[in-house]
DNA sequence: GCACTTAGTGCGCACCACGCAACATATGGC
DNA sequence: GCCATATGTTGCGTGGTGCGCACTAAGTGC
C-alpha cells in the first residue's frame, strides 16, 4: 500500500519537529532560566540541523518550540481518561489516567524546573495545560452522562485537575523532588476529585 | 507631607499605565479577535497619548497591555479573601470573596470575549489568572491553619478556584451572557469548594 | 534655589515572524 | 522504470518589535 511510502515523509516531518523541539528545550536548559534570551532561533536551527526558516514552518515561537513536548503530552489526558475501564468510578478513572499519563515515565526535572521557573515560558505551559481541559471535560461530561455544554462540572472539574497536576509539579520541585511524583500527584488530586463520583443535585441532568 | 507630592508622581505613573492599556484594549476590541496583528505598537501608543519608547517602559507585549486589567484584578484576589470575616467559613469566604471581586462590576463582555477567543491572548489571560493563585493560596493557607509550604490543599484550591472562576467566564460567554455572571461563578465554584453550598434553585442560573 | 531622582523620548541595533518563490524529494499512476 | 504532481526545505526580503543607551524635562527633598 501507499502508508509506508506516507509514512516516510511523516515519519520524516514527525522526526524534524522533534527535533527541533528537543533541540530548544536541550538549549533552553543549557542557558538556565534567566540567560533564556540569549537562544537564538538560529542556534535552535543549527541544533536540529535545519534552517531558521525551517524552524519558523513548524514553530512562530521559541517558547512554543520549548513547550511542545509538553502539550502533545496534555493533547492525550482526554484520551488517557476515555481509555480507563467504563464501570471505573470516576474519581479513580482520573487518578489512574492521570497518573499513568504524568508518572509513568518520571517527568524530567531539568526540563520541568525550565519550563516552571522561566516566566517567558510560564505562559506557554499554561496554555498547554488547559489544552488538556477541553478533552479532559469531555472525557469527564461522557463518563458522568452530562452535557459539556450545560453543565459547569466537567469543565470546571477538568481544569482543577490540570490545575492540581501543575501545583504538584511545582510542589515537588520545591521540594527537591523528595518523594516520588506520583504519590505528590495523588495528594493534589485528592484535594479536588474526592466528592466527584456522586452527581450533585444542583446541577440539572435529567437522563 | 511628602505623600502629595509623591503621589502627584506616582499617579501620573499610573495614569499613563492605564492610559496605554486602555487604549490597548480598545483597539484590539475594534480591531476584533482576528485582527489582533493589525493593531501595531505605534497605534497603541498614540492612542494613548505616549510615543512608542514609553509604551515599552510599560508594557513589552501587546498582549501584556491588552491584559493588564485582568492581571491587576487577580493581584487584588489574595486580598478580597483575606478581607473576609474570620470567623466566616473557609467555602463560604471563598464564594464571597470571589463574588465580589469578579461581578461587583459586571465584567465587560466585549473585553472578556476579546481576550478569551484570541488565542495570542489566551496564554497572557491564564498567566493573570495564575497570577492569582500565590496570594490565593497563602489566604486559604492561613485561614485554614496550614502551611502553604507542606501542605498542598492551599495552593489546589486556589488552581481549583481560579480554574472555575475562568470556566465561568467561558461558559458565561458561551450562554450569551443569558443569566448572571455571579450565578454562574457560584455553580462552578459549588462544584470545587469543599462543602459549597449548591446553588440555590432560583438564586441562580437553572438549567 | 540647588542637587537628586525619575518619567518620557529619540535613536539605533539585533532579532524575529512570515510571505514569496525556487528547489529537492517523495508519491502515485502509467 | 518514467513522468506529472504534491509536499517539505531553504534563501531572501520586509515590516515590526523589544530594548539598551543617552538625553531632556519635570517632580522632589534639603
Amino acid at each position: 500500500m501507499t502508508d509506508d511510502a506516507m509514512n516516510l515523509r511523516a515519519r520524516h516531518k514527525q522526526a524534524t519537529r522533534e527535533a527541533i523541539s528537543h533541540a530548544a528545550l536541550r538549549l533552553a536548559i543549557d542557558q538556565g532560566p534567566s540567560g533564556l534570551a540569549l537562544v537564538r532561533v538560529q542556534d535552535i536551527a543549527s541544533a536540529a540541523g535545519v534552517s531558521p526558516r525551517t524552524y519558523n514552518n513548524y514553530f512562530s515561537s521559541r517558547e512554543e518550540a520549548i513547550c511542545s513536548f509538553q502539550a502533545d503530552q496534555s493533547r492525550r489526558a482526554g484520551q488517557a481518561l476515555a481509555a480507563r475501564p467504563a464501570d471505573e468510578p470516576l474519581d479513580r478513572a482520573i487518578v489512574a489516567a492521570m497518573l499513568e499519563l504524568y508518572t509513568d515515565p518520571e517527568p524530567d526535572r531539568a526540563g520541568l524546573r525550565m519550563i516552571m521557573s522561566t516566566p517567558e515560558l510560564e505562559g506557554e505551559a499554561l496554555k498547554a495545560f488547559t489544552m488538556a481541559e477541553g478533552p479532559l471535560a469531555e472525557a469527564i461530561a461522557a463518563r458522568a452522562g452530562m452535557d459539556p455544554q450545560r453543565d459547569l462540572f466537567p469543565a470546571v472539574t477538568a481544569a482543577a485537575v490540570a490545575g492540581a497536576i501543575r501545583v504538584a509539579g511545582r510542589h515537588w520541585l520545591a521540594s527537591g523532588s523528595a518523594g516520588s511524583f506520583a504519590g505528590v500527584v495523588r495528594e493534589a488530586l485528592a484535594c479536588v476529585v474526592p466528592s466527584a463520583p456522586a452527581p450533585r443535585a444542583g446541577s440539572s441532568s435529567p437522563a
